[in-house]
DNA sequence: TTACCTTTGCTAACAGTGTTAGCTATTTTC
DNA sequence: GAAAATAGCTAACACTGTTAGCAAAGGTAA
C-alpha cells in the first residue's frame, strides 16, 4: 500500500509535474479514499520526503557502480560527475525535489547527511587526487564544495531554463570542460 | 494600486516566506475586496513575475554601480560575484523567486534574457581579462557559464540548507578561493 | 452463539487556496 | 436629467490539505 502510494505519485509526477500531484488524485489512482493515504503517511511532505530519498538512493547506486569501476580517481570524479549530470536530466522529477528546484521544497534542510550522498562521493574521489599534493583539510573542503557547486549550479541553470545556450550537448560541453579544467588545476 | 499590491506582497513575503502568500492575504492587507486585484494582475503568476523583475532590477542596479567604480575587469569580476553573493543573501526572497529555489517559480523560461542580466555583466568583464589571451568566444561563453554556475549553485546549496559548513563566513571563504582560483586560470 | 474489540475503509466536513460571474453604487459624460 | 462608464463588492465554483466520526467486517474470548 505505502509503495503503492509512492509509485503512483511518482508516475503522476512524472506525468504532470509537482505542480498537479494532489492527494486526492493519488487517492483516485490506487482506488481508495484520501484518509487511507493518511494512515501510510503523516502528510503530503511526508510523501514528497521518501519519494526525495528514493531520488537519493538512486543517485547512490550510480555512485557505487563508478566506485567499483574506477580505481583511479581521477576517472572516478569524472566518472561522478558524468552520472550526477545524466541522473539530473534522466530524473527531473527526482532532482528537482532532491534540491528544491521550482517547486515548495520538502526536503532540504531536513535530509540527513548520510543521505545527501553526493557530497562524500565526490569528496573521497577528489582527496585520491589531492593526497600527495600537500594541501590542508579546509582547502580540500572548499575544493569539494566548488565541485559540486558548479555542477549543481550548471544543471540548475539549464534545467530552470536559465540558460540561453539552446543546444543541450553545448551545456553538456560547458560541464565536460569546466570538469576538465577543474581537474587539471587541484 | 499596483504598486501597493506589489509592495505589500512583497512585505508579506519577507515576513512569512513564499508559502503564505495569497490572493485573500494581499486583499486584507491593501483593505479592498479579492477581485480589484485581478483588476491590476492577470493572476498570481503575474504577481510574483514582476517582482522577480523588481528583483533583477535591483541585482542590476549594483553591478551598474560595480561597471563605474572599477575599470579593472580583473577587479571589476570579483565585485560582481561579491555582489551577486551579497544579493543573494540580503534579499533571499528575490533571489528564491529569479531562480526558483523551494518554490513553484513564476518567472522561469519567461524571463527574458534583457532582465537575466547577471550573465551579461560578469560576460563583459570575464571578455575584458580573456581579451589579450586568444580564446575562442565559444571557450568564452564556457567560462562565463562555469563561472555563474559556480557562484548560482554554492548560493543554491547554502540557501536550501544542503551544505554541511554551519559557520556562514566559511561558506564565504569557500566562494572568494573560488572565484580567486577561477580567475588565476582564465 | 454471543459479546467485544480491532482493523479497514468511508463519508462529510473544515479551512484554506486561485479565480470569476454578476451585481450594486458612484462618478463621468452628453 | 439620462446614459454610459467606472469602482468595488458579494457570492460562488472548483480546487487544495487535513481530520473527526461513523459503519462494516474480521478475529477472539466467554
Amino acid at each position: 500500500m505505502r509503495t503503492n502510494i509512492l509509485s503512483v505519485a511518482l508516475q503522476m509526477v512524472k506525468d504532470e509535474g509537482w505542480q498537479s500531484l494532489s492527494i486526492r488524485k493519488i487517492a483516485d489512482a490506487i482506488e481508495y479514499s484520501v484518509p487511507v493515504i493518511y494512515d501510510h503517511f503523516e502528510n503530503k511532505e511526508a510523501i514528497l520526503f521518501e519519494l526525495s530519498m528514493d531520488g537519493f538512493r538512486l543517485l547512490e547506486r550510480m555512485l557505487e557502480k563508478n566506485k567499483k569501476k574506477f580505481p583511479n580517481p581521477e576517472q572516478l570524479l569524472k566518472a561522478h560527475a558524468e552520472a550526477y549530470w545524466s541522473f539530473a536530466f534522466k530524473n527531473p522529477e527526482y532532482y528537482q525535489l532532491m534540491y528544491g528546484l521550482g517547486m515548495p521544497c520538502s526536503g532540504t534542510g531536513k535530509v540527513k547527511p548520510e543521505f545527501n550522498c553526493f557530497r562524500g562521493y565526490i569528496g573521497q574521489a577528489i582527496e585520491g587526487i589531492v593526497k600527495e599534493k600537500k594541501s590542508s583539510d579546509e582547502e580540500t573542503c572548499f575544493k569539494i564544495y566548488a565541485f559540486w557547486s558548479v555542477l549543481h549550479g550548471l544543471i540548475s541553470i539549464v534545467m530552470m531554463r536559465c540558460s540561453d545556450i539552446d543546444d543541450s550537448t553545448m551545456n553538456k560541453k560547458v560541464m565536460d570542460d569546466t570538469v576538465e579544467a577543474f581537474i587539471k588545476n587541484l
